[in-house]
Formats: structure tokens, sequence, C-alpha cells
DNA sequence: AAATTATAACACCTAAAGGTTACATATCGA
DNA sequence: TCGATATGTAACCTTTAGGTGTTATAATTT
């Protein structure tokens, strides 16, 4: 009976929710308030707030006419699992892989 | 004169291009091999190897007619970096977050 | 009660994402 | 050299992402 639930890897994909979360770690907010810090519409930043809502990064509550928005940071463990499988690579535990991690990096 | 490099968190955000990731860290593959493991088009596969090398996650070379790709991990540093922001949270450090993570997590 | 403020709900637009087919080119093996 | 194999790429299609503006509803303030 679930909705299709947004992906957590494509949810953070975006700068703007990237820099609402960021905003929303450090207090809760209405939605005013974190529309501030961005040139875009508030139909757009509502937008963005429903897609980390259904990737469950943020929760709301309804405090008199303000919906005050806060991080929930639990589904960020899928990433954080996501990347560890990495971490050996660029840690140069597998000598077998050091050439991946020896080459110049450009970036 | 650099072209408008591919974020790397947009690059990961597609699972098609996370199962590519996943095998380019086991072996290096040509794009035959690697088109092997799913059921899209091999065009639709090269695409998602060209927006994995602009966000410099992969690197290939030239060997006779196969072009074999192989995983780079340096950019996912930058998710590493992100990410370690927010291990605060889960990690229950701050006690004036604490109700950040105390609740139920139905993910 | 009236004016103001915060949010919700639509309808709509444009560009990009992700996919396809078709065709061209290059290399290998016999 | 010829056929099979590997890749490059152009043209096209459909869906979605990200944005807009407008109108409606609910709570607050004066």
């Amino acid at each position: 009976m679930s909705a299709a639930k947004q992906d957590v890897f494509q949810a953070i994909a975006d700068p703007t929710r990237r820099k609402v979360l960021e905003m929303l770690a450090k207090e809760e907010l209405p939605i005013t308030k974190i529309k501030e810090n961005f040139s875009v519409s508030r139909t757009a930043i509502v937008k963005h707030l429903h897609i980390l809502t259904e990737a469950n990064l943020v929760r709301s509550r309804k405090v008199g006419r303000e919906k005050l928005y806060v991080l929930h940071p639990g589904p960020l463990v899928e990433v954080r699992d996501w990347l560890n499988y990495y971490e050996q690579f660029w840690n140069n535990k597998l000598s077998m892989l050091k050439h991946l991690v020896e080459d110049d990096d450009q970036s």
C-alpha cells in the first residue's frame, strides 16, 4: 500500500536539496524560512521538500499555520554503507588494485 | 576550457550506473561484457559510461578493438566528505539533536 | 471582521534523462 | 580478403525533473 519510495541516492543528487538538508540539519525551519536562502520560487522548494519527504530524509510537523521541517538522517545510512564498499580502494588496502588510486586525479 | 564536469552525486544517482561501478570495481571490462549484465541496449550502457567518465569515476583504455573500463574511485571522496558531516547525527554525539535519531525509522 | 501571512493545490512549460533503432567504422581471425 | 565482432554515433521518442504562475484555504494579527 506504500507508494513507490523515492531513492535516497536520487534525492541527494540535486544541489538545492543538499543545501536544504544542510539547513535542516542545523535547525527546524518553516518553508518560508527555507525559501529565503534560494533564488527559486517557493513552489519549487515545496517540491524539493516533497521529494526529501518521500525519501524519508526530512520530517515535518504543523505548528499553527507553519509547517516545520527537520532533518531525518536515517536513510543516509544506505549511502554510507554503499560508500564503505569503495573505501577499500582509496584506502589502498588491496595491493592488486593499487593502480586504481595511484594515478593523478585531475578532479 | 573544461566542459562542465558532471557532478558525482548526479552520476551515482542512477541504479544502473551504480551497478556498473560495482562491476568495474572487481575487474576491468569491455563495453560488451558490461552490457551482458543488463537488459538495456548497448547504446544505453555507453551513455552511462560517458556520464561516469565525465564524473571521472571510471577510466578507459583502448586495447585492439575493445575499450576497457575500470573504476576510478577518486571522486567518491567528495561523497564521503559530504556524508561525514551527517555522521554526527546518527552517531548521537550532539545531545541537543537527539530527537532526530530517536524516533522510529520505517525505512 | 478584515487584512495579512503560510501553505496547499493546480495547470502548465522546457530541458534533460534514459531509452530506442539504425547505420558507420575499425579490428580480428580464418 | 571476408565475415564476424566491438565500438562510435546520429536521430528520435517518451517520461520526468525542475521550474513557473495562479488560485484557494487556513491561521494570525490588528
